[in-house]
DNA sequence: CCTCAATGTGGAACCGGTTACACATATAAA
DNA sequence: TTTATATGTGTAACCGGTTCCACATTGAGG
């Protein structure tokens, strides 16, 4: 690898100069910034981010760290951010915390220690000192910290609609699916959902469950009609699950959504090619992954920001494992 | 943040001595020992990695460069890749090259430019130049490229065992979904499912797809209904246009296993929770990945390797899309 | 002709680590 | 007692960039 002294010697001049045609700051001759140009070019030169970064205390990479890529959602989520930072240039070191927060300080750290400029994290633990105590922005995806800059829906408000379009189309014997106690949004669209159903005095069932992952759902779902057979009506608490209680649904017989309604929350692009495909509250993962990187970004340069949190709308997604309600009006 | 200096002059050492301590090098008393640790705790010490990087020109950081995260086959590879590295004290800088060439090509630069210590790429091209001259070593992952350190599935013997399993159980006018051209293990799969047939002298008919997006895997779901309505039996290239096709197969009222089979490809996660469930021929995605960093970290650290390439079984993973056959002797 | 600002360039310090080397001391072997 | 070896520590160069500052040259304006 060539260095810059290399294209120094070969051009002729120093490297101040050099480095001054790179980064096209003060005064070179138009002469001699062709001379360096060919330099670079005949030696293939390319700069070390590495002393770069080490000399202005800044990197061109940001840290992205998400509970497990292995969930469909999030997937959508990191390619949202990894488009809008490969467009301005920066690149991502990326971890899994798997929601534990050990590993995610151990992530913390290590970006840190590789000078990233930025972080973006989805976290349940936005106040602890390893964000706090940051001297660099972050910004929280699909999770909030009041004030803090973040990126994320409404989840309270998905769990009203999915719990009022659950109970438009006559549900009544509902069962809620709890997600896991330590995911923020999981306990918001609970909250959400449950906030409807108690103020209309609709009693309903709650499945807890503690995690989701794909070879568990089918086990909630399995418990879910064992303990409450009369179910017509699930709220879940992702696609995941709700796509195991389709799967057991019709399993055990039933008809969705006639005998069962389900709906719900995320619309993984999974969703619309189930039969039936599932109806869902809809968050707009990729586009949050975007706004969360420009946010992000905005912030490195020390743009001034008016919007710091910004929520993205949740939206009833209809499709075919809720029954249709007739228009009027 | 403290620098190694400031953790001298608290502990009334030199540099050289905390770096000592640091690394576990040479001689270092252990009263002086002690005194540096009690520095480094209360300063809340961290070396900086950039500055290591730059004087060892070697970071902890490796370069992971997928296709796409957002086709569920990847995910789980990062996974795995992500798993095994983190155990082992190396950080991902990631990067999706949507199978671009110039993508590729810059992701791969600013890797270089990064200092990592190695590269895991799955790309079609592994003989372009922009890996034969790279001077840390390479593994391919969900590709071949001969005697170069990889880590795969034989697709073509996966579409072989697809073809004969879809005969065996009956169906005679099949259609083979050829992946995109410029897939390498899209090409073999179907390879491998042609030579089959072919040998057993079944004419089949082909839909040639050019992507393995969600969105569009519907279409050609219809398109293959469309031209061949009388398909009994649908080999896909993927788990993804397999749901697909399930899904259409399923809206045009036609039963599944018994009017049409199919057969997938990957054993995504969701594959399971489908209805009918999809029999598929599984990677190991997952441990491809593992193994994947495995073997690049033994490449890092010049252990003698003497198995470069390992392929991982395909195996045909029995659900219900497909017809039970019944056993005999 | 003189002055001053604009233009152009290079030397060297600096970022925060690692390590080669020099030097000192303690210990064991001869 | 001498010598070789193991142990312990510090100084300074180095990694490959960036940037401050000093210095030279040019041209315009007075």
């Amino acid at each position: 690898m060539a260095t810059i002294r290399d294209v120094a010697k070969h051009a002729g001049v120093s490297v101040a100069t050099v480095s001054r045609v790179i980064n096209e700051t003060g005064y070179v001759h138009e002469d001699t910034r062709r001379k360096v140009e060919t330099a670079i070019r005949e030696l293939h030169y390319t700069p070390n981010e590495v002393a770069r970064s080490l000399y202005k205390r800044k990197s061109r990479l940001i840290g992205l760290l998400l509970p497990d890529i292995t969930n469909p959602f999030f997937p959508e989520l990191a390619r949202g951010v990894e488009d809008e930072m490969q467009a301005n240039d920066f690149r991502i070191i990326f971890g899994n915390s798997d929601e534990n927060r050990k590993k995610e300080k151990d992530y913390i750290q290590t970006f840190v220690q590789n000078n990233v400029v930025g972080v973006i994290a989805s976290t349940n633990h936005p106040d602890n000192d390893t964000y706090r105590k940051l001297d660099i922005p972050v910004v929280f995806l699909d999770r909030t910290a009041d004030n803090r800059p973040s990126v994320y829906s409404d989840g309270r408000e998905g769990g009203r609609i999915a719990a009022q379009e659950m109970l438009s189309r006559g549900s009544r014997k509902i069962t809620v699916i709890k997600g896991p106690k330590h995911i923020r949004p999981a306990q918001d669209r609970y909250q959400g959902a449950i906030d409807v159903l108690s103020n209309e005095g609709i009693a309903f069932n709650v499945i807890q469950t503690s995690s989701y992952s794909f070879t568990e759902a089918g086990t909630w779902a399995k418990e879910l009609f064992e303990k409450h057979p009369d179910t017509d009506g699930v709220i879940a608490s992702n696609d995941i699950v709700a796509t195991a209680v389709l799967h057991e649904a019709l399993r055990l017989g039933k008809k969705v959504p006639d005998d069962v309604q389900i709906i719900g929350f995320d619309d993984i692009p999974l969703s619309t090619l189930l039969t039936p495909s599932l109806t869902t509250i809809r968050q707009p993962a990729y586009d949050m992954g975007r706004a969360a990187a420009s946010l992000l970004i905005q912030l490195i340069e020390n743009e001034n920001v008016d919007n710091k949190t910004i929520q993205m709308p949740v939206t009833f997604t209809e499709r075919d494992t809720t029954r249709k309600v007739e228009q009027h009006g």
